[in-house]
DNA sequence: ACCTGAACACCGTTCAAGT
DNA sequence: ACCTGAACACCGTTCAAGT
């Protein structure tokens, strides 16, 4: 985000955990998950493997520390303005997620994994709580929060994830590939599947080709917000 | 399924991309992801590793192979007795690919990235055909079905990853540890923190520590289907 | 056709030694 | 307190050589 010109080399300032954690996430953008290499970080930060070690315990905690700092960037891009009625918060923060893990192809998977450790001081929870405290103020019955809670998040971080994994096979396709040569590659391998097998996914193969993916993943979302309201409003279980 | 008991070897028979697959399944499911390693995999096989390569071109076609058998075998319980609702049949695939991912926690990962391959001809394209279909079925507007099957896939892998995380969460804190310890250790760590900041998170503390695996995941089906179902009623976007 | 096993380049992590 | 860089054990993959 700030200006930057330098592309290896960044003498002078010591190193800190916070430089490590940064240089870590241009790795993983620009080399994928497989990029991140205590060698690669070391070059990049002209230093030697050891000296990571100082400030970073292990690999594991490096890509947490690397999920929790983009993920509280994403959180933090509200603050202006009247604020919003409690769905379309849930939608800001949710496309605030799907464009992060956009940009951070390896985020989603990271996240999950990060959603499930019980030392619960990183930034993964405070994305539920988010989520959560506008779904108590939908009307959600004080019994279903959890369960109502928990299918956004599921639903968030699925389409999330598998956004990205998209993002990573168009790369695979080679550096002058982009996502609508993707698509119509998809497409088009869809509408040669076995029309006995497959009529279902060959009839939607036009608009696979065709969808655009942020306004999928919203108009999937309003699916989700859709139950979860429609469970408000009836009475019992 | 199949009564087995061998440990380490198993002579006799050739090698076949077949055993091979199966010997993997079983690293992956004992020994978790960084578990399946060329070296184990030859070991448990009684041969060298460059036998491997003459079955299986490289690791990532293993693990594809791997995911491939495995939801193949999940998407096969169901055909006995009378066809079900097309609500039901849904529920009936996604937690067939729920407990199949509790089995085999390094699924849901695997299958993520499976899904956005372009040769569609491996067997998760046919579980995006199971669920697409009875999505028709249910009376969904033609032009609604692809966001609506794609909003049940992200649920279901969503959640399945989630769950997959949990368990491999458990697994790390020790052997001894089981699901329900690791639910009350979360659950604790959710009521200890601070009130102003996580109010949600804390009121819903307790249904994380009571809640049930599966009876929660088909719950938050239920509130998708829902959102489905109520698109589908609606006369025209 | 199928398998062996040494070898290559690379990885995460450690640690004595320096400043 | 912080960094260096060689070293260790391990990885995926290759390939000449065997049967």
């Amino acid at each position: 985000m700030a200006t930057r010109t330098r592309r290896t080399e960044r003498r002078e300032e010591p190193l800190s955990r916070e430089r490590i954690v940064e240089a870590a996430i241009e790795l993983l953008d620009t080399a994928g998950e497989g990029g991140l290499t205590f060698r690669a970080l070391s070059e990049r930060l002209a230093t030697g493997p050891g000296a990571i070690y100082w400030h970073v315990a292990n690999k594991g905690e490096l890509l947490g520390a690397a999920t929790d700092a983009v993920v509280a960037a994403a959180l933090t891009v509200d603050p202006a303005g009247a604020p919003p009625s409690p769905r379309d918060g849930i939608r800001l923060v949710a496309l605030g997620l799907f464009e992060a893990s956009e940009a951070h192809p390896w985020l989603a998977t990271q996240l999950a994994a990060q959603l499930s450790r019980s030392p619960a001081r990183t930034v993964a929870p405070r994305l539920f709580e988010s989520i959560g405290r506008r779904v108590s103020d939908l009307g959600v019955p004080r019994e279903d929060w959890f369960t109502a809670a928990s299918a956004l998040m599921h639903y968030i971080l699925g389409a999330a994830g598998q956004n990205a994994a998209n993002i990573a096979a168009t790369r695979s396709l080679g550096p002058g590939e982009d996502r609508a040569g993707f698509l119509d590659a998809v497409s088009r391998a869809w509408e040669a599947l076995d029309p006995d097998d497959y009529p279902f996914t060959r009839a939607v193969a036009r608009q696979a080709r065709e969808h655009d993916d942020r306004a999928q993943f919203l108009d999937g979302l309003g699916l989700v917000l859709d139950g979860v309201t429609a469970a408000a409003a009836r009475p019992q279980a």
